[in-house]
DNA sequence: CATGGTAGGCTTACGCCGTAAGTCTGTCAA
DNA sequence: TTGACAGACTTACGGCGTAAGCCTACCATG
């Protein structure tokens, strides 16, 4: 009865619920407002209390991380593999996009959560079940993701909402001097005419490298 | 007389030295060692006398990212396309690892210095005279950027030293049980045996995209 | 019941951070 | 000689991560 009572006035802290709150804090208010103050605070509690659940704020990080590397869609096996990569890709794609502070915070540190080790090695698995070596796969795997992040955060840091690129475009125009940058200023021209929308695919850079691996595959 | 002694006293605070002083302790510290004291300190000046030379401190990352931007090599017009972006896209690897901080710091602001325009202005150019069209250069920069950002902050962050990785491996395979991770577990198998040297290679998803802009700009 | 260990809150305090606001001093033009 | 100004310096504020220690409610044991 008394413990019915307390655990009405407050349910008790965990490491879990520290964690999902800090992503909660994160997408709303971008990483740099995850402080342990704050996080402390999105859960009715002092900051000092969430050191009795994880070591430090880097232990925060590095499970954020991983909770967001667990939504993103593992390949399964026995899949078309260069389907089950492009989804695959897709879908971290996506997942990032999500949560916009996630991509710098997984490739600015080492991660070995659960869930980063299942999707990297549910990654080897398809590739290897498609014919690859191990080292082959391991490059591959390498490669993808290079695009996946590199692509990803390039998209993130973007300075102009897509549907009003045009407009930025007319208005960014006199910083680009037609004469000491030619070409930036013809795209620019191009983007403001309508004759090239300027919005990056996340899938041009994407089938260059999964055909190319299709051809090593296949030994050309 | 008097100015001669005082500028021998101390050399006068610039935009410049501020900002060149800030690549040093970078280098030297990791991004995480710059802050406005620190910075000041390696001047031989208070904090806030950098402000009588920069905005804030953002500026000084804006900054400093210009800085290590100028350092890549830019694409000559008139070359081999391909060889062209072959190296930049390695010099601007090579630059980024010189300075490891910069990555980061390059992907996570939106940057518009005079090198990363005059860089950006340069590539599409090289891509143009090849014979893309804007919008196909437009893409392929972006394709070979993500590349190059994406693994390269990989490649810095990988935990181990390459050249004891298999050590590492076999330190590490107890973390990475068969049962749960069989791929993985092959994986650093292969590299303890010395199979699979396990290091990645920047070429590798680069000719890829290299080799698929090709095919694209000759119509298959 | 009584009791004492413990889990998990809470408070306080320290040394960093970026930077707003204001002050002092040496130089140079009038 | 003077007065404006550039460019240093000092002080102070609120926020940060977290070390150290305290307080209270629970539970197992007698």
């Amino acid at each position: 009865m008394a413990r019915t009572r307390d655990s009405r006035r407050r349910a008790p802290l965990t490491r879990d619920r520290v964690l999902r709150a800090a992503v909660r804090v994160a997408d709303k208010g971008g990483i740099e407002a995850l402080s342990m103050r704050k996080l402390a605070a999105a859960l009715g509690v002092e900051a000092m209390s969430l050191y009795n659940h994880v070591a430090n704020k880097e232990e925060v990080l590095d499970g954020i991380v991983d909770i967001v590397v667990g939504e993103i869609d593992v390949p399964a096996p026995g899949a078309d593999w260069k389907a089950a990569m492009r989804r695959r890709a897709t879908s971290a794609h996506e997942v990032l996009l999500r949560h916009p502070w996630a991509s710098m915070l997984i490739v600015s540190r080492v991660n070995v959560g659960p869930a980063m080790l299942r999707y990297v090695d549910a990654t080897l698995g398809c590739l290897r079940e498609a014919g690859f070596s191990h080292a082959m796969a391991d490059h591959a795997w390498n490669a993808i993701d290079s695009h996946v992040y590199g692509f990803t955060i390039q998209a993130l840091n973007f300075p102009f909402d897509p549907s009003q690129y045009a407009d930025a475009a007319r208005q960014f125009l006199p910083l680009i001097p037609a004469d000491r940058y030619p070409h930036l200023h013809a795209l620019a021209l191009q983007v403001i005419e309508g004759t090239h929308p300027g919005v990056h695919h996340f899938g041009f850079g994407l089938e260059l490298i999964l055909d190319g691996l299709e051809n090593l595959r296949a030994g050309r």
